[in-house]
Parts: C-alpha cells; structure tokens; sequence
DNA sequence: CAGATTTCAGCTAGACTGAGATAA
DNA sequence: CTTATCTCAGTCGAGCTGAAATCT
C-alpha cells in the first residue's frame, strides 16, 4: 500500500479527491437533490442578481452552452431559475435564481462551507494556502495548454 | 478576477482543476480514442500480469461492479484486454491485458508522464510535495466521511 | 443458509457535436 | 455577411440502483 502511495500521480489523485469531493457534496445535500454542477450555476447567480446570459454563464462555470441549457432545464423544472429576455438582445435570456432559489443557495452555501471548514482544518499549518496556490497554477497551465490557446 | 480568485473555493478549484485535466489528457490521447478512467484501468491491470477479478479491479480504482463491467465491455470490444475464467472460482473473471493492451500501456503511460513532469516542474519548489501531501490527506478525509464508513 | 461475483435492464446528469433559427 | 445566442437532436462514458443467476 505504502508503495503504491509513493507511486500514485497527482493526476489521479485529483481525479480521486474531486470525485469524492463530489460524492460527498451531493450526499450531504441530497435533502435538495442537487448536484455538484447546479450548486455552482445557483451560487453564480446568486451573485448576479440582475442576471446574465447562458453564454457568459458557461463561460464562468467553464462549461458549454449546451450544457447550460440542460442544467437550467432541470433548475426551471424546479422553480428555483428563470429565464427572462433580454430586453437590448432578444437572442439573449437572462437568468435570474427565483425565492426558492435563493432559499436553496444558503443552504448550498452553508454545506459547501462546512465541508471546506472541516477539511482545511485538517491540513498541516500553511499547506492549505500552498493548496490553493498550486492548484490555481495548474488550473491556468492547463487552461493555457488547450488547444483553443494553441491556436493564438 | 481578483476578488473572485480570493472567494474560490478549494472544492470548484478541484473540480476545475481534475476537469481540465480529463480534457487535456484525453485530448492529448485522443488518437488513441482512450478515456481517463480506461487508462487508469489499463494501468492498473499492467501492473498485474497474473489477472485480477473485476470486482477487485473496481476497488482498486475507486469505482462499482457495473461500471467497471462496462469499461471492460468496451476495452474487449477493442481487443485491449480480456476476461477468462478465474479457475478457483467459476464466479469470478480473470481480467489481463492483451498485447494491444500492452502497447497502449506504453503511449498511456508516456503520455501521463510529460502531462505531469510539465505541470509539476512549474510549481514553486517544494510545493509538490504538500500538495501530493494535502490531497492525500483530504482524499483520506473524505474516505473516512462516506456513510459506510459512519456505520462501522 | 448467507455472502460474493458478475451481468441485465434501466435511469440520470453532464459533456460534446452538428445543425438550425434568430438576431446583433 | 459574419458573428453571437440559444435550442433541437443525438451520441457517449460514467455512475447508480435493483434484480437475477451462479457459485463459495
């Protein structure tokens, strides 16, 4: 087991801890049957309280448009999003988080917090900003790795 | 950005950072039409010559039975690896790679190589190691979370 | 008998692609 | 005309559940 320690990629070892990360999020949060994904989209929104496009929307979650599409699908299914024109472009609609949707952001916001709490609590004195550090800076290396960037 | 930067939460930044990292080296794999989670089964079951069943291959790799059964079903399709008979257990199958498995291995892993020394190496110094630290040790932390885990 | 191993069937959210309508 | 926004339709790998067959 020991070996295997010394051998395991940070790669994996991310893979692991966000996959876990995530299990552990959404059982925690199974009372609201939401996912790890439409906790992100509600707790942007709620920082926007005018609203903002699906497309800028995708782009601050790092998703696509399509993709945004479906999981707002699901949140208006729910009443806890609306979908509104956009009054200065009508191909745009803008996404507001309704009463229960908000509702439902603090609760998200309050589970999210404790887990955090809990597991940098847990971690050695300093490594925890070291952590973040890291992982931002290989954040924006793979971001600059893509292909899309390749091209400039 | 800034003030986001400071807002983001360890947990999205995983998420972010492990999504990324899918992305790239499945991009970087792409003539090789493999998934993360294939290669990491693959390179599992390299280390094994002597086969081993699907249900410890599931533990070892974090995932269930069933999806496990159909990652296979599709590296069979393709002649990657195969399932024989475990001959002291008639329950149980004996998974191996096959020479196609083999030679994948070698791109696979080449390629988790470069992925990772480039990232690694434009870390501040000594900073891998905290992180492989701290993500090991949330990794643990979440394990010790899960439900099951609760009952003992 | 209980427990382990695999598979079948079915479902879900998310990611992705291509195409199309509409409007900037 | 080109570009941007959103949606429809379809595919995919992964994860999950419940149930079944088979065997230890």
């Amino acid at each position: 087991m020991d070996e295997k320690e010394a051998e395991q990629h940070v790669g994996y070892l991310l893979f692991e801890v966000s996959r876990l990360f995530k299990r552990r999020y959404e059982e925690m949060s199974k009372s609201f049957g939401i996912t790890l994904q439409q906790a992100r989209v509600i707790v942007f929104l709620a920082q926007q309280p005018d609203g903002l496009s699906q497309a800028t929307l995708a782009q601050a979650v790092d998703s696509d448009p399509m993709t945004i599409s479906g999981i707002l699908d699901r949140l208006e299914k729910r009443d806890l999003v609306k979908r509104v024109q956009d009054p200065s472009d009508s191909r745009a609609k803008l996404v507001t988080l309704t009463p229960d949707g908000h509702e439902l952001f603090i609760h998200v916001r309050n589970i999210k917090k404790d887990l955090f709490d809990q597991i940098m609590s847990n971690l050695e004195p300093g490594h925890g900003e070291i952590l973040k550090a890291s992982l931002r800076n290989i954040r924006d290396q793979l971001i600059e790795m893509s292909p899309e960037n390749k091209e400039l």
